[in-house]
DNA sequence: GCGCCGACGTCCGCGTTCCGTAAGGAGCCG
DNA sequence: CGGCTCCTTACGGAACGCGGACGTCGGCGC
């Protein structure tokens, strides 16, 4: 069975183009029940006309067109935007295929196909164009943006090369700011180690520094915590002299294996 | 999918409803011959038992059916599964045609028809309906555009000529963009070892940058991220807004059969 | 059968990047 | 002022990535 759409959403647009009438008839009416709204062009004219007026999200257009040629349309439609489009193309035609691949098809479907199978298609390739929504993976604090599924951090949209060992300080300091840890805990959280020279940790701190701060001589971001260590302060967490100002970050212990990276 | 016939396999099952008796001996035999496992059903109800039954591989369908009509038998069989429906309809039955089409039938075949023509029509249907699990859709970013069905690459409307582990690295690049892969992760994914030389990888890297880099000193696709891996970069993909294209779907053991392509 | 060729995995040398440590100087506190 | 802590810089070595090249295997044409 096709799921219907949010109630609340706006409907998709597809738009079909196909010259036979009652082709596009029925393709319609399953794309109608799951839930599209659905236009149709009968030639290639037309089709170039309706995409331009109804702006269509995706479009399923026949190969075989009168008039004008159907690579041609898809050509064109592209053209003007990254429009998703799944071609119906006749039985086993290789070549149409791959013509298909090259003109800027998203998806095709040989016919005769299955109405079901097309409102598939429609779906996955919908689902696949919808742009990603907001990654709640990024960590952002203070201009900061750090991802560490791509490994990636920016700093007010500019890219910071970061080492491995100063993406991964970053990050733990991201996920618990407001709060001081000693150096023996960034060793253990950060590096995995139970014991080694701390300095080490020291001189990271002040890498970092070096790429993080607008001035790493007089650090706002990575406090240092005299007799103690180092704290992460974000703008908000600024003034209040909270003693256990956990941040609506719920991640507790532990998060070693996930902040540090490997073992 | 159910498997076709191929020696030492299970012969594909066919599910033949005909009120017709002579009619369905006629068709048991040549799809007998023809290699198939034959079932009958009289009418709708006994169809329905049947199909429950013995979960055959395809249903070839009398439309005019006493007692149930073949539509509505056609739906609740598609109803329960994906199964190949091939419809049989009276000549010129323009209608029926439609109707078929409809619900959700794969092929259509107009009485009177050639017992020879029939099989030939349950082979391709068979055909066509296993190695075409749904989801055979055009990968495209950064002017490449990659079939994973017809194993064609492009960049720029021109073909690339990619081996098979430059096909499925980059098919794999390409559905997971913006994010990064380690060594082992990239030879799990790709080549489905979870042992053995990581440099295996970083040479097929390099290979693969030489064919689709403008410039393979300087890699604008796939980055490399020191100390950890590989990250395939589109342009969009670049700076705060969208740091992650990847859905946070479901990513299981699974993947791999469908991400390294079936070899 | 024989030789050619492409694909693949492995290995080695080189240049680069990064890391941990050490050492000296400055800052903070009693 | 003395002791401790922190900052800064420098450096050697290890780790890493890259490019080039080689040996093997299988397919294909002769």
């Amino acid at each position: 069975m096709e799921q219907q759409q949010d109630p609340g959403q706006a409907r998709a647009r597809v738009l079909i183009v196909d010259d036979d009438p009652t082709v596009a008839e029925i393709v319609s009416g399953y794309l109608d029940r799951a839930g599209y709204d659905v236009d149709h062009a009968g030639d290639g004219p037309d089709a170039l006309a309706r995409a331009a007026a109804h702006r269509p999200d995706l479009v399923v257009l026949d190969l075989m067109l009168p008039g004008m040629d159907g690579l041609e349309v898809c050509r064109r439609i592209r053209g003007r935007g990254p429009v998703p489009v799944i071609m119906l193309t006749a039985r086993g035609d290789e070549d149409d295929r791959i013509l298909g691949l090259e003109v800027g098809a998203d998806d095709y479907v040989t016919k005769p196909f299955s109405p079901r199978e097309l409102v598939l298609r429609v779906e996955s390739v919908l689902r696949r164009a919808r742009p990603a929504p907001p990654s709640a993976a990024v960590l952002r604090a203070a201009g900061l943006a750090v991802d560490p599924v791509a490994r990636r951090a920016h700093k007010n949209g500019t890219e910071l090369a970061l080492t491995i060992r100063e993406f991964d300080l970053l990050a733990f300091f991201l996920r618990h700011p407001g709060r001081a840890f000693t150096r023996e805990e960034l060793m253990h959280q950060v590096w995995g180690w139970d014991f080694g020279d701390l300095s080490t940790v020291t001189v990271h701190v002040r890498r970092l520094r070096g790429k993080i701060e607008d001035d790493p001589a007089r650090p706002r971001l990575i406090q240092t915590v005299w007799g103690v260590g180092y704290r992460f302060d974000t703008a908000d967490t600024h003034g209040t002299g909270t003693p256990d100002a956990t941040p609506p970050d719920a991640r507790t212990a532990d998060a070693r294996a996930s902040d540090a990276g490997e073992g």
